[in-house]
DNA sequence: TCAGTGAGTAAGTAATTACTCACTTTGTAG
DNA sequence: CTACAAAGTGAGTAATTACTTACTCACTGA
């Protein structure tokens, strides 16, 4: 079964609407894994907790892993496209400053991040260990999130707001800095909130780093 | 057992010498548990890729657990204090800027975490996992690290080299940084070396941000 | 009314897990 | 050479693992 396949399989889990214990076994199986990591969540476990058989599982699932993928999948679909069309459009267009930008995407990223905590977590515990969902997965990320993010920057360097250096270059502190934060944050943390002040900070911290203003035209 | 007591039972296993079958069986252990996991990663396993017998492992440590931990306990030594007393200290004696230290700071680290880049990722990977070692851990690395560094900022903020806002929020965004950087290039990239010009752009980064200059006095 | 269907499950199974025990081998001090 | 301790191991074990099978139940359309 090649990649694709296995990806529309997954993703039609969501399609058929789940039924109540259904909906449990997913829900039990969220909290689970962001608690103590998929490979150290049993089967047997799940079911006890969502109060099913185990047997339900494989019936709908068939495996353990693709139970997995039918939580992190579609839930990669809300975290970051969403996030290319229907975030950082209107937010850029709603945002005359990169600075506005900037801060209103934190907020609401952070927002929808805390909102799905747990599936957060899931994502980032398991793309760390699993290499080929790594691998088929990033190349999906970087289109929807980092392409729309760079077309983004380029649009207030040529405003005049941003650095004068390869946009890549830009987009790669950006998100090593970025994915410090929700990490931090959101699953070292496990954080519930993120004050106003802490997005102000990093805001100011990405615009204009830790160093004194030197006075230079430009 | 208390905490302390566990710590000194994982210390000592260093300081005899060990045996080269023993050497062989850290080795494996690292490997695998870098490559896989640690709970993806049986100790028939290990014992196979060390070309020991099962025993062997559990004469020496026991169990599985104390294996991982006489990986992770000494080398965050390695990791955190050392940068602290021996790295820190001469770095910022030899730099008379912050931008200079910085540099040389995050190049030495690199060189550090890639000569012993497997034990980094065991490190990154269980420390995200497991909640008690986390908590252990963390006032450790903190005592270590965080709080040498903040007195850094400190020297070179009355200086007038760094912007005056409260220190811990200076050393927040750096570490937010500077995690990121070390995660993304040497647990998920994987990456064997880093080039100057990368270290650069992160200075840079660090200390001016992605905004142009603007032109107001201090 | 009842055949057909999908949801749900009790009770398995073979394989794998971390770990133990009784034993042999090896290195070394006297 | 020998005695003894430490290093090393083959062959287990009970528990847990992901997964299967054969079944019941509840519902629905005709």
């Amino acid at each position: 079964m090649t990649p694709n396949n296995i990806f529309n399989e997954i993703l039609s889990f969501q399609s058929v609407k789940l039924t109540m214990k259904q909906e449990r076994i997913v829900q039990a199986a969220i909290q689970l894994f962001a608690e103590k990591g998929y490979s150290n969540t049993s089967t047997a476990e799940i079911a006890k907790v969502a109060e099913a058989s185990e047997a339900s599982i494989f019936k709908k699932y068939g495996s353990k892993e693709k139970l997995l993928l039918s939580i992190i999948v579609p839930s990669l679909k809300e975290f970051f496209p969403t996030m290319a069309d229907e975030v950082i459009g209107p937010i850029s267009e709603a945002n005359s400053t990169f600075e506005g930008f900037l801060a209103a995407f934190l907020k609401n990223r952070s927002e929808m991040v805390i909102a799905n905590k747990e599936i957060f977590q899931v994502i980032v515990k398991e793309l760390i260990y699993k290499e080929d969902l790594k691998n088929e997965l990033t190349p999906y990320i970087f289109e929807a999130a980092a392409s729309r993010l760079a077309r983004v920057i380029d649009l207030y360097k040529e405003r005049g707001e941003l650095i004068d250096i390869p946009t890549h270059k830009i987009l790669k502190s950006l998100l090593t800095f970025i994915g410090g934060f929700f990490t931090s944050h959101f699953v070292l943390l496990n954080n519930e909130s993120v004050a106003e002040e802490v997005i102000e900070d990093a805001v100011r911290f990405i615009m204009h780093g830790i160093g004194i203003k030197t006075t230079s035209m430009n």
